[in-house]
DNA sequence: ATCTTGTCAGCATTCGCTTGCATTTCCAGT
DNA sequence: ACTGGAAATGCAAGCGAATGCTGACAAGAT
């Protein structure tokens, strides 16, 4: 900058005014020095420019991985997230310095928050950690979280309405007839419990209170596979399944058809979360769409409406039922 | 950093000291300031640190956008590849800034690179940017790209040996005695014409280069979907497909179940990357695999020795193919 | 010719931290 | 008690940019 303002002759505080497009510099003096910083590929350093104005310009997106480690790496789920977050932060000229996290202390959110990296957090997801984000949200103002809204918690969050998503999941596949129904996937999470729960109400709404199973695994593992397999044979009357995930649906559907058993006829699927690849599985399949693109503009529009130190009330994103070929 | 200065009696400079650990303070002293921190919740201002030491603490991860806007959100590759790329910068301390850029003018790069908000930057994909990286591998010393290794390149790439993935593939459907063969996938971006290449040159060595057809699609849109159900409508004879990607070769499953023939017994179907769900696939698909977590390791790798001012050559992942149920 | 007012630009300080060099403290050796 | 050298600490100068305040200058008012 010094030595623009020598090129320019002019002093360094009217070059960083100028370059700043502040109009108390004389237009003609402002555009020549923007020309020749220009000319000569000169870019403020944004990590001075972060430290005097005491911001960091950057959103902290973090992914706790405590139930489940192999689940994200897999998820398209998250990918999209992150793919929408990335464009709503780019509009607003935002990094996004993206941290996946195996917690082991709890330290890990408010690290990211102290350090002065970040201006706020997005927290994808929150697995078991309830205690670390409910802290957090005590002692930082933004903070938003992608999860299920929970009674009395005090860190906000945007997801969709999980019970009712699993509400309308089983009523669909008793309305097709089902009545020996499975929910597959760990409820541990409080979004896939809050998505058995809704379940297990469509259940009992319908007097099958008794007949309806849950199988509390991730099937991305072959492991895991094979106590699916396992369960499917001990259970064999077993006629719809609503797994927790697309991701787990697709898994179902392998071992669904590997036992010879046809999709829906003999057992109809329906998945969670609309991801792109459900259109194209075999069969494509049936799922409740989360709109992640919205959620992604709400999660972003929330932490910079906290920065400005706004209150912001959770919010819940109607899901919706997407009828295909697997139910 | 002042007021915990003046709470454990001593100066900021050896607060500093203290909390980077410097065994040129006294023991005891140091962790007397340690503990106070500690106490306090004092953590030092990285940006602060980052300025006067002159460096950023993070790398940038860029996927262009070039040709396919609609590839990336959908292709789980990409998570996995951000994951492992997550993990290993984390262990170094650094962090990841990501950005997804649609390219419009050829400054992304170079915006990035000088902004002084990186140390170095990882590419995925070469995408239709090669005249942008060649650009900037020019001017920068601290720049990886992932993707395929083309002669005369300046900028320096890790992937997989693509021509040889597509040979690989290519022959193992010919050996698995399938004789009209089919590429499917968009081959302009670098990596996936050089795996059309490799295929076609297996075609080639079994005589097969007449009845060799490409269809140069990605499927997970609709449109792309009907163009390749179209394609196999007027072409009834194809008995292998070989997909760029396995998220097309997913796509390419379905279409095939629809029309009811059978995998691999009608048709066989190889795919590329062995992303986690391929083997959850209706049948599991067979796949060339990358090894995602050590070529994210070599990129994180490469850029730290760029750093520190090495110069590396590009290197090439030796492709595996991993049989399935589907070929 | 003097005073007022408004425009522009520059000086010097500040953001929070690190570090070369100067200075003080400590202690063994005499 | 004195001294020399090592060990421990403090001082102050930055890192690269933003900005409140002051000063210079010109044009218009009186």
């Amino acid at each position: 900058m010094q030595e623009l303002a020598e090129l320019a002759g002019v002093s360094v505080s009217t070059v960083s005014r100028a370059l700043a497009g502040k109009t108390i510099i004389n237009a003609k003096t402002r555009e020549r020095v923007v020309e020749l910083a220009r000319l000569h590929g000169f870019k403020p350093n944004q990590v001075a420019q972060n430290l005097r104005l005491r911001r960091a310009q950057a959103i902290g997106v973090v992914m706790p991985m405590g139930h489940e480690v192999d689940q994200h790496p897999s998820d398209p789920f998250f990918m999209t997230m992150l793919g929408y977050l990335a464009d709503a932060l780019t509009e607003r000229n935002f990094d996004l310095l993206l941290s996946r996290v195996i917690p082991s202390d709890g330290n890990w959110l408010d690290d990211l928050l102290d350090s002065g990296r970040v201006d706020g957090a997005i927290v994808i997801g929150q697995s078991d950690q309830m205690a670390v984000l409910e802290a957090a949200a005590e002692r930082h103002r933004a903070l938003v979280v992608w999860g299920a809204r929970i009674a009395g918690q005090k860190h906000v969050t945007v997801g969709s309405d999980n019970v009712r998503g699993g509400l309308i999941a089983g009523r669909h596949l008793i309305e097709r007839g089902k009545r020996n129904l499975l929910f597959l996937g760990n409820p541990s999470p409080p979004e896939f419990g809050q998505r058995q729960q809704g379940f297990l109400q469509a259940c009992a709404e319908a007097g099958l209170s008794d007949s309806v199973h849950s199988l509390p695994i991730h099937l991305t593992s072959e492991a895991a596979y094979s106590a699916a397999r396992e369960f499917l044979d001990a259970n064999p009357g077993i006629d719809g399944i609503f797994a927790a995930s697309d991701v787990v649906a697709m898994s179902a559907l392998r071992a669904l058809a590997e036992r010879g058993l046809s999709v829906p006829g003999d057992v109809a699927v329906v998945g969670y979360d609309d991801i792109i690849l459900a259109a194209h599985t075999t069969p494509p399949l049936t799922t409740i769409r989360q709109d992640l693109q919205a959620g992604a503009r709400m999660l972003v529009d929330m932490v910079f409406r906290q920065i400005d130190g706004e209150i912001c009330d959770p919010v819940q994103l109607e899901p919706e039922l997407i009828i295909r070929a697997s139910s």
